[in-house]
Order: structure tokens, then sequence, then C-alpha cells
DNA sequence: CTGTTAGCGCGTTCAA
DNA sequence: TTGAACGCGCTAACAG
């Protein structure tokens, strides 16, 4: 059982259908027909083309296949910065969900929030001739993109819009949410309220930055820079931004951070500060609930982010029906905003 | 800039070694030539087969390369079951940054706990020739995967040893983890223990059991049963489960969890008991020092389990040096016990 | 019902 | 230095 099959195996590679057919000994036209479930074929060679296949353990190759048909390769890549961040191992499974029923598999490309990376990655997809690309880009420079989907490759963008081209993408309420949260916190009576915050030259660092300024405006307030820091991308980094604005003269009184490692690291600098600062994020995370410490976060289905993407992705790939008109589309996820303290989950 | 490339690529695919050719008027063999940086090719249609390429936007078929070269096609799959699982996104991360390098791209295959859709997964990688698969087999049915490994894929497995075949493995210490988790429950006093864990058939769940019974027996404890709830899946089964145990008449004074999910969910159970029941649970997991009780986990490098993972694969796909000994491999990654309480973290 | 021819995109081998 | 032939594994299209 454990042993290989024979002669051919031992040459190194897989069986192949000629493998099959000559065992069977028939062409491999009819192996391959018997193979695929073709009518054409007697029970008699069907049977011995089966037998001969089962004994060598023969599967065909998906790849020679698609070479063959001039199909795709059935690979979609999905291009994110942090697969370890919840937010995208989340999106991941929403998109490989919708994927999946349709025959396609998720190709990781993880950049590390490195450009040089993310540019490699993207060529090494197309080289690869996947069939589309779920892109959470890092920058706002995304010429790389262009070019892939320039040359005919499918590109859907989830969380961010397409700069400098043309794209589907699925977008989450960024500027809403934060100003909602924010006039939230004002509503509250705090005044002076931190911003800790993605780097500038992320897309939804920027929009919710918009909104929580926005909403400052709308109530009359000035926007003072010593309250707003941006750049951290981890919460080791989050936690130093925050406690910084903790230990300012006059510091604030409540806190917003634009995700889910910025709140998590603010969270932690609050508890160290002993201070009482209300908190407030964008991103729902596992355990928010749990922190001990009222916590309001700008939540939105993460799964959904993913399976719209994929889902805009599909409608390129395989145009069932009509095909959709080229014209980009752009979907927006809604949030709510969730509030967990100690009498537990309230959703507005 | 926007506009497709001419003539070719409106016959739908991307522009082909050919194209690249008679634009630049020599045979496809000189432009592969060229293209690949092989030196056999004057200065001069190197640089005419350059601007070609760079005109038509040619980018290589790494597939039908591959197929011709008879090399691999420079994919590997990962076998997992819920992406969504911080542990399995850890791993998936520390098994893609050990492949990226050596130009493997890793694809995923999640299971949804399902045995049929883990076996149409495996064929279904099989078939696309992957080089390899890294995987958390769901239970011990592992036919499928022994038939790869059979069919000459290599096989690693993570977090499980193989069952009834051979393959190289990467363990965690589950047993020694989990005993030495339990003796320090019952060096605090603790008699009646509740255990929460996975369903029986997972084997790290079995054998953390295992560990936990052995603790007990050294003890001169019994293992009452009714202590013993397993088959939670997610945290909110868990929940249920701890629940359960938390309103036994003579309930537990503390709960062993066996892996992430079930001690978050019997957290949550012990919150809402609001009594005080020690918690100790098998993985770290972020914010796990914020629970706002004491919480001791047997915690271990999930990152470091992908990359031995994946070390481990390579060695088999590439034999760089010295091929590794036919002989299976296994590996076992070292656990430590970490207490979080308001004195912060406590590494013993 | 079955086999032959041809070729997907690419690169090795051999000849020119 | 360049090109022609051949084949990787597979399958439409066309014989027979």
């Amino acid at each position: 059982m454990a042993g290989m099959a024979d002669g051919r195996a031992a040459k190194g590679g897989k069986p192949t259908l000629r493998d099959v057919a000559e065992l069977a000994g028939v062409s491999s036209m009819t192996a391959s027909r018997v193979l695929r479930g073709d009518p054409r074929a007697s029970a008699a060679t069907r049977e011995r083309v089966q037998a001969a296949a089962d004994e060598l353990g023969y599967m065909p190759n998906h790849m020679a296949r698609s070479l063959r048909l001039g199909e795709g390769t059935g690979l979609v890549g999905l291009l994110v910065t942090n697969l370890a961040n919840p937010f995208y191992s989340q999106l991941a499974l929403g998109v490989d969900s919708v994927l999946a029923p349709h025959g396609l598999k998720t190709v990781i490309a993880n950049t590390k929030q490195d450009p040089v990376t993310e540019r490699e990655l993207v060529d090494d997809l197309v080289a690869r001739r996947v069939d589309g690309i779920v892109a959470v880009p890092a920058s706002t420079d995304q010429r790389h993109l262009a070019t892939a989907a320039a040359g005919g490759v499918p590109v859907v963008l989830a969380s961010r819009p397409p700069e400098g081209f043309e794209a589907d993408c699925v977008l989450v309420d960024d500027f809403g949410g934060a100003r909602r949260a924010t006039e939230d916190l004002l509503a509250q009576g705090h005044r002076r309220i931190g911003f800790v915050g993605s780097p500038r030259t992320v897309y939804t660092g920027t929009e919710r930055l918009k909104g929580f300024t926005d909403a400052l405006d709308a109530a009359g307030l000035p926007v003072d820079e010593r309250y707003v820091r941006q750049g951290q991308k981890t919460t080791g980094e989050a936690t130093l931004a925050a406690r910084e604005l903790l230990s300012l003269p006059d510091p604030p009184t409540a806190l917003f951070c634009s995700n889910n490692r910025n709140t998590i690291g603010a969270y932690h600098a609050i508890r160290a500060a002993g201070r009482s600062t209300a908190l407030t994020g964008f991103d729902d995370f596992e355990l928010a609930d749990a922190l001990g410490l009222p916590l309001t976060v700008v939540a939105y289905d993460t799964d959904q982010l993913g399976r719209r993407s994929a889902e805009l992705l599909v409608s390129r790939i395989r145009p069932a029906d009509r095909p959709p008109s080229g014209k980009p589309r752009r979907i927006t996820v809604p949030t709510e905003l969730v509030t967990y303290n100690s009498g537990g989950k309230q959703v507005r």
C-alpha cells in the first residue's frame, strides 16, 4: 500500500495520461475521454481505463489542462500587508469562501508593508497568470496594480479605492464612521480628543482622520495638531504614541484610534497611565468586550468586505450571465457604532 | 496610458513569446534567450527584443515554463480548518514567510472543519501539482494526505503527527504543557478542575487531555468525567460548555481549556457567572493580558511552528545540499507557562 | 466508438 | 549568434 506504483512513477514525476493509456492498451485520447466522463467510450474500455488510472493513482494535471484549453489558472492572488492581523485573515477567509465554490484558489501575497515586495508580488502573480487579484495595497502608489489591470488581469480593491486607474472596489464608510464616533465623544462632553492613526499614506487612515476633524469642525472646535499621532503600524508603536498624548501637559480626555492595531495599543497605554480616558476606535475585534473599560468601536463586517470583493472579482472572471458593464463598480460597506461596557454590548 | 497594447492583446490573452519575437523580427527562440538573460545574443537583437517586450508588456508565462522544464509549480498548499482563528493565520504567515524567499507561493485550502471538503481540497491541490503541502488535518483520518504523500507530494504536518503514513511533522509539547499547567493549578490548591476542550478526534485536544489527567493521577486525584467537556469548536460553544460546568452542584474552582477558542469561551462564562474561578488555557492570544482576571496560558511560538514546518517542507522540495534522509523527521516546539494578572506578565 | 493530428507557451537539443 | 525541430501533459477537431 505504501509502495510507489510501478515503472513510470520511478522516473520521478506523477503518472501521465499516456501511462494510463498504455497500461489500459488504448490511446491517450480515449483515456482522456473516459477519465473526463465523456460518454463516447464503450463500457469495456471505460472499465479498463478506470482500472489503470486507479492502479497508477492517476490525477489529471490541472495546469497542463488549462494551458491546452486556454482557460485561466483558477488562481486568485490576495494581496495584503499582514495576514496575522485579524482584519486581513478575516478578509482572506471571506474572499476564499466565495472563490472556492467557483473552483478558484486563493494565493497569499503578503507584503509585510514593503512597497518593493508588493511590486514584486504583483509581478509574480501576473507571471503566474492568476485569473484576478484582490488587493489591499499599502500605499496610494498603485502603479503595479494599474499595470496588471491594464494587462487584462481583473483587480478588485478592498477597503481602498483605486488610484490612477479604474477598478472595482469595496470600501468601508470610513469618513462617516469616524465622524459619527467623534460626534459621540463630543456628545459625551469631551473637548480634548486625541487621534492615534495609521500613516498618512494609508487611505483609510486619512479618510478616518477627515471624519474626525470634520466632526470637530462642525462642533466649532479647532483641531489641535499636538493631539494627532500618525504612522504607527504595530500595537507597540501605538502604545508609545498614545502614551505621549497622555503625557501632554493638557492631556486629551478621550482617544480616537483609526484601526484595531492602534486601538489595542492605546488601550495598553491607558491602562498603564491609570487615568480614566475614553477610548474609541475604528474596527471591531475579538475580546473588545472584555477589556474592563468602556470601549466604543466603529464596527463593520470584515467577512462581508471580503465576500463582496470576491463577488465583484468573480463577475469579471466568469461573466456568467451578461458580463458586467465595463464601468468600475464601487460598493460601500456600512458601519455601526458599538459600545462595550460593563452593561454588555450596545449597538447604535 | 490606460489603453491596451495593440493587436495581439485584443485577441483576448496576454502577449506571448512569439508576439514579442514577431514584433522584434526574430525567432521565438532568440526572444526567449534574450528575455532570460542568456548571453548568447548580439547586443543589437537584445535591444530590439527588449524593446518589443516592453512595448507589449510581456510577462513570461510561469506555468507554461514550468510545464516545459518539468519543474514544479512553485505552489504549496496550506491546509487549515479556519483561517480566521489567529492560530491558523499566524501559522500561515510563518509558513509563507519561509516559502516566499524560495519562490514558493502559499495556496489557501480552508476546510471549514468539514472532512469531505478537506479530502476534496487535498485532491485539488494534488491535481494542481503543488510542490508540497503543509497541513493541519482536522481528524486522525488522514488517508487523503497519505495518498498524496504516496503519490510523491511532500507533506508536512503542523501540530499533529501523521497517522497511518510517514511524513515530517512539527509538534507542540501538548502533553508536557498541559500537565505542567494542571500541576500549577493543583499547586494553587485547586481540587476540582474542569476541562473544556476540542473534540476527541483532534490530536491536540486528546493529548492535552492526557497531560491534564496525568497530572491529576500523579496527585492522586480521580478524573471526574462530569468535569470534562469536549467537542466545542467555537467560542460560543465553549461558553455554553463552561457554563454547564459552573452550574454543577459542586462546580469546579478552576478550568483548564485545551485551546484558544475554548479559553476565550470559558472566560465569558466565568465573567457571566460572576464567581471567582481560576482560568488556564492552552495557546496564548492577543489581549490575554487584558481580561481583568488572572489568566495562565500554555504559550508557544506559533510563528515558529509555521516556519519550522515550512523549512522541513522546503528541504524536501529543494534538496539543496545533500537531500535529507528519507526518514520522517519530528520536531517538537517547547511551551512555557505564562501568567497574566494585574501584576503584569510572568513567564515560567 | 476510437485514433491521429495539431498546438496551448515555453525551452532544451541540435544543427546551421 | 541564430533557428528548426521536438516535447512537457493535455484535449478540441477531425478523421476512420
